[in-house]
DNA sequence: CTGAAAGCGCTTACAG
DNA sequence: CTGAAAGCGCTTACAG
């Protein structure tokens, strides 16, 4: 295919190529009858407008970018596959773009926003932003100067004080709250935590979800014991089975032996902490009771069962399409932060004591 | 940022837009000097080329996209992860266009791709095309009528007779084989396989695999049984957990008894297959046997740990790259099949009778 | 409703 | 080594 231009397409219909442009366009002032001959010729001959030319014409695009960061799981590509649905019902396409290397990447990552410039929305979806606290800051303050649209969904906003981005997260501190207490109204007092990071954090997922846990502990009227606070032995990927599995296995030399249950910071890890229990001879429930948080397919088709928290993906994604869309419609909108509730689904990985 | 371009760092420089292009672009015909300085002002002022404009003029890019279809589990990831790195040190910016409805989106695949055209090359992740067997021969057709280099990664070619595109896979049928004779070794003689499609096919995973556990079978001297072919009770979604539970909930109601071993199409439908056995009294290994394809973590920290053959993501992935970008390099270059053999990983989810 | 023309920001022969 | 100029394919005021 000799990829038709615009002025061959107007030769062959006898018009000039600004009433093609229109007729492509769908713009009102054709003629119906001109607009409908040249669409016709158009899907004869196979002609496909020029997206760069357009793109340098137009400036912007009905375009949404997603960014993703390093690796990426079934919770994201759920999330993913949702938000693409959202933006096609807006009229908008979605692209992604995976930034491969996270520690790298972050001025390239913000050089390339402002590079292609033309999206008509940013979705960060996942993680975002380098290990170190400082460059995210940094980086989150750098991508607020950029004229463009933008929320993070699943991801928190490292800006510092005051947030300046929208964002849409599950509500990690409730989520784990309520697993603690369910596992306290079970009778379980020595209740450990699986995947503390090593330095004090309040935004990334597993300090929400350990600041739950304390609360919950509180509220079930349980002291807390930093013996029962598990560090993460791989804590660049600390939301995997392998973290959980090398962090638990690590501290069980060591772990106090009246524990009676676990809170993993996700599914995943709940996954690794409970290959790591079962190669110490400890069973689960029988043993130790176990609980996870996302409620991806593998806590449902585990052996046993995991109870766990489920990140209610629609709702997430719906909130984020809703909050961005609606910031590009009115650019000057205030920001938002909204927090869902997940839901808990009771397994066969809990035993109640009482 | 006002978003400056070509025209205003050249007046500022003093120099031409052309010797800004030049320097910006690492020609050799620049004084060393010139260039230095116009880069410092570029990186001083923010200017980053308008990559539409530049398109518009050189019409080809230096980026290479995946096309990934519906959905996509750890599998695909890793194998994405690793073709990005391998196209960065080549020089090539990745782009991943994720189809999320596979069903309708056929016409509009190819569509994309002529019409933003502009990719140097296209890697087809996973699966492609519809579950209909002639509309996906029909766009195989269509793609390969299409000027881009293009491969298959780990989806087959399904353009009939004649292979038209190059593709890089696991070897499904080697794998399969091996399993089987695994399991016919260790004293097993009445093996089911879980996951077969309904139609006859020689090209998907499902029917590759399907042919090499036959192909086992008979290596071992093991008559076949129709009995012992388990059909997928979700086909559309055949290499999931939930596919292997529902196909072997609704196979056990009428399963011979006598059945030692499973070989599940994948890893995953593996999982669901042994949450199915759990539920029927049925334990693994003690009961019946099991094995998985595909070596993903899961079946790694599963408990049991499953036998499975690892697919060679590296070599996948460099493959793919390799002949892609030798494509590129070369278009009239002949088409290439190429088929990994993956590796065979014993867990604890196999019982030797013997 | 339609056409002629300017121009988006860049690259690349063509001269010097 | 550098500059002036043409032109990539489109859209959009501006006239009619």
């Amino acid at each position: 295919m000799p990829e038709m231009t615009i002025k061959e397409l107007a030769r062959i219909c006898g018009v000039a190529v600004s009433t093609v442009s229109r007729a492509m366009n769908d713009r009102s002032d054709v003629n119906p009858e001109t607009r409908a001959r040249i669409r016709a010729a158009a899907a004869q001959y196979g002609y496909v407008p020029n997206s760069s030319a357009r793109r340098l014409k137009i400036g912007t695009t009905k375009t949404i970018s997603v960014f993703i960061q390093g690796e990426f799981g079934q919770l994201l590509v759920e999330v993913l596959q949702q938000l693409e649905l959202a933006f096609a019902q807006a009229g908008y396409d979605t692209t992604i773009s995976h930034v491969a290397d996270p520690e790298h990447a972050n001025a390239g990552t913000v050089e390339r926003i402002v590079r292609e410039g033309k999206f008509g929305g940013v979705v960060f979806l996942g993680r975002y932003g380098s290990a170190d606290r400082e460059a995210s800051a940094q980086l989150s303050r750098r991508l607020a100067e950029i004229d463009v649209p933008m929320v993070f969904c699943t991801t928190p906003d490292y800006s510092g004080t005051a947030a300046l981005h929208s964002s849409i997260s599950v509500d990690d501190h409730a989520g784990a709250r309520e697993l603690t207490a369910h596992l306290a109204a079970l009778g379980h007092r020595r209740i450990a935590f699986v995947g503390a990071g090593a330095e004090p954090d309040r935004e990334h997922a597993w300090a929400l979800r350990l600041a739950g846990y304390r609360a919950g502990l509180k509220d079930a009227g349980i002291a807390p014991d930093d013996a029962l606070v598990v560090a993460s032995a791989v804590e660049e990927q600390a939301y995997t089975m392998r973290n959980g599995y090398e962090s638990v296995s690590r501290w069980l030399t060591t772990a106090p032996k009246d524990v009676t249950a676990l809170v993993a910071v996700c599914d995943a890890a709940a996954i690794g902490a409970s290959r790591a229990l079962s190669e110490a001879g400890l069973s689960v429930p029988a043993d130790v009771s176990l609980v996870g948080f996302d409620g991806l397919d593998i806590a449902n088709y585990f052996v046993p069962r995991l109870t766990t928290i489920v990140q209610p993906v629609p709702e997430i994604a719906q909130s984020t399409a809703r909050v961005l869309l609606a910031t590009m419609d009115e650019p000057g909108r205030a920001i938002e932060q909204v927090w869902i509730r997940g839901r808990l689904v009771p397994g066969d990985s809990v035993r109640a004591l009482t």
